[in-house]
DNA sequence: CGTAGACCCTGCGCGC
DNA sequence: TGCGCGCAGGGTCTAC
């Protein structure tokens, strides 16, 4: 069957992202910004990016849904999104960009005998975004305005999803990926979550019990909260520039496993398009 | 408003 | 061995 190359950046690696970038960074100034290819989901504003990073120091590192923010002195935060093929790693600051390295921050360390180091930005098929803001706040920006709860985050429930789902015949899949919704839930964790909960990925949203909905919450954080702490076992240092380092999977029970047995009852794991998605399912455990 | 589908992009695996 | 095709998918936009 096909290999899928399982690297995209989901929450939980920018969460991993996050958490292993945040000792690197925090206290340090980013310095020179270079900007190589601007061409990014929106044009990169090379001179207002300038503006507001350059000389700022990095006061901390923030996630919410798949962007990274980097929260700047003077009240700017950096937004960083890795789109499906973007990478965000430390490297010294000599080596020379990579292919598709489309941007890159120079970063000062407090005491300048260390070696300087590049955050750069690799994306090649070009879905991420990068762009600052001029506040701390996210709630006026486009970008964050229709967001919908974090997985994480106390506010996240079952319940929540079953209230928001009354009526609704879109199928559950779908909805589960509606990031106004709930943000964060990729077609890779969507397919593993309904697995987990026994819930048929094309099933109406607003035709799932009460009960159910609740497996399908804890489902959702199981998942994600496996794939994070898989990860942060996994971590290597980023300073040593190697653009594999933060990205992991869980094991997975569906995704990428059509024909393959069951792990549970042992039918064949079935492929089906839903929304123009792989979406794969075991047709024996989920209904 | 709810829903479905197109589109952006490049790398890679596969079939011929 | 080489080439062309299909697929991967997060987020946004449009059409109905």
């Amino acid at each position: 069957m096909a290999q899928y190359n399982l690297r995209m950046p989901e929450l939980p690696e920018i969460e991993v992202l996050k958490r292993s970038l945040e000792p690197q960074l925090v206290g340090r100034r980013f310095g020179t910004v270079r900007v190589r290819d601007p061409r990014l989901r929106e044009p990169v504003d090379a001179r207002r990016l300038r503006r507001h990073c350059r000389d700022r120091e990095i006061l901390g590192l923030r996630r919410r849904s798949k962007y990274l923010l980097v929260d700047l002195e003077g009240g700017y935060t950096l937004v960083v999104h890795l789109g499906m093929s973007g990478r965000l790693t430390l490297a010294p600051a000599e080596t020379p960009a990579e292919a598709h390295e489309h941007l890159s921050f120079g970063v000062i360390e407090r005491d300048r005998r260390y070696r300087r180091r590049k955050l750069r930005f690799r994306d090649p098929r070009r879905f991420g975004l990068v762009l600052s803001l001029q506040t701390r706040s996210l709630d006026g920006d486009r970008h964050f305005a229709h967001l919908g709860v974090e997985p994480l985050g106390e506010r996240f429930s079952g319940r929540l999803l079953a209230r928001a789902a009354e009526g609704r015949r879109v199928a559950v899949k779908s909805f589960l990926m509606d990031a106004r919704q709930v943000v964060g839930v990729g077609n890779i964790y969507a397919c593993e979550a309904l697995f987990r909960s026994g819930i048929h990925p094309f099933r109406a949203a607003g035709r799932i019990s009460r009960k159910r909905w609740d497996r399908l919450g804890d489902a959702i954080v199981d998942v994600l909260g496996d794939a994070i702490r898989q990860g942060g076992t996994t971590l290597n240092d980023f300073a040593d520039g190697d653009g594999n380092v933060g990205y992991f999977q869980v094991a997975l029970d569906v995704y990428g496993r059509e024909a393959e047995p069951c792990t549970l009852c042992s039918r064949p794991i079935r492929r089906e398009i839903l929304a123009n998605r792989s979406t794969f399912y075991c047709p024996g455990c989920q209904r």
